[in-house]
DNA sequence: CGCCGAGTTGAACTGAATCAAGAAACGTGG
DNA sequence: CCACGTTTCTTGATTCAGTTCAACTCGGCG
């Protein structure tokens, strides 16, 4: 779905509007392990992936690669840390599969909110679902052990489990690839 | 530091908007183990840490009891996630200590924030300190051990290491009483 | 065909949980 | 102010989930 669509989703937007967000939002036809994002830089930008799939990492001090989270379409996503505390971030955004991607700086973004407050609706849902998101993985990562990691994460994200590799799922889910191969077997 | 000289450390606040926030917002001088919520209803309502020191907290399966955070004075807390969704929380909320609490329902906070535009500097800012701390403690419980929890956590909140009991902070850290007590003594 | 990355399986090891018991600190009432 | 019970904290022995390291399988592709 286009970011215009996705936007009509939650709430109307008018036609003055629509060619505002399609002014400020440039969208980009990708490569698979296209960056999005590299670590090290401060990130300003907004993301909307239309279609396709990416990953935010990182790297730990082992220099083990790290998913901090899966990124799919009709989704935004954004290194909001880094954005509001206006330091770099450490994370990376990489493409697993080619994808359609709108991006926006957060600058633009909040003149196009400034002037078009019906996206402020747009704008409580992002955060609202960056918050729900951050929620619930903090009550999965204290709460639950691997398997029931596992289990969540399945139920929650079928789809995922044959878009993304195996060792990608368990760094996701702070357990070892064995492990997570061995959970999956029974 | 009361209500109203807090908000007016994030943004300066007009006469009649400090009257109207006053109206909005209960003060309350409230004894040490008072509820400010009770797990299994929806959770309506945004509170306000003038002083001492709250505790949100879930009980799990075998009936422990897992503290979620620690809310401290000159903060803002609430069941964000309850109220979005409409949905009874699992969570309570608890005072650790005598406190002095300001509340008001989402729903007047929200009136006050169409009729006090200023005050959405304020909204932002409460929002984006919740998602500073959500992403913080993800990636506390994702990347690291429990020896480095706890040194992240002391190192953090010095004060509330001497306010709070052994036990909430364990179960905060995801860890258990007896191995938090052997990480302390080296 | 042989290489290569992704996934599986096995054995030894380890960080943290569990269970259990004792020590210290705390508060309340006599 | 002390005595007692309750809660909080510490320490020890044992167990277990998950890691680590290493070898092996499988499917794809030059």
């Amino acid at each position: 779905m286009n970011l215009v669509d996705f936007l009509k989703t939650v709430t109307p937007i008018a036609p003055e509007t629509e060619a505002a967000v399609n002014r400020v939002f440039k969208a980009e036809e990708l490569p698979k392990n296209y960056k999005l994002h590299e670590q090290g830089t401060v990130c300003n930008k907004l993301f909307y992936i239309e279609s396709g799939l990416s990953r935010t990492f990182y790297y730990n001090e082992e220099g083990k690669d790290i998913t901090y989270r899966f990124n799919e379409e009709n989704t935004f996503t954004a290194l909001i840390e880094s954005y509001l505390n206006q330091k770099p971030s450490f994370y990376s955004i990489e493409l697993l599969e080619p994808a359609i991607i709108h991006s926006a700086s957060f600058a633009e973004f909040e003149v196009l909110l400034d002037n078009h407050p019906e996206l402020m609706k747009v704008n409580s849902h992002v955060l609202r679902n960056f918050l729900l998101q951050s929620n619930e993985r903090i009550i999965a990562l204290q709460f639950h052990n691997a398997h029931e990691r596992y289990k969540i994460f399945a139920d929650k994200n079928p789809g995922l489990l044959q878009r993304v590799s195996l060792g990608h799922i368990a760094s996701y889910l702070g357990i070892t690839q064995e492990t997570l191969s061995r959970i999956r077997s029974r």
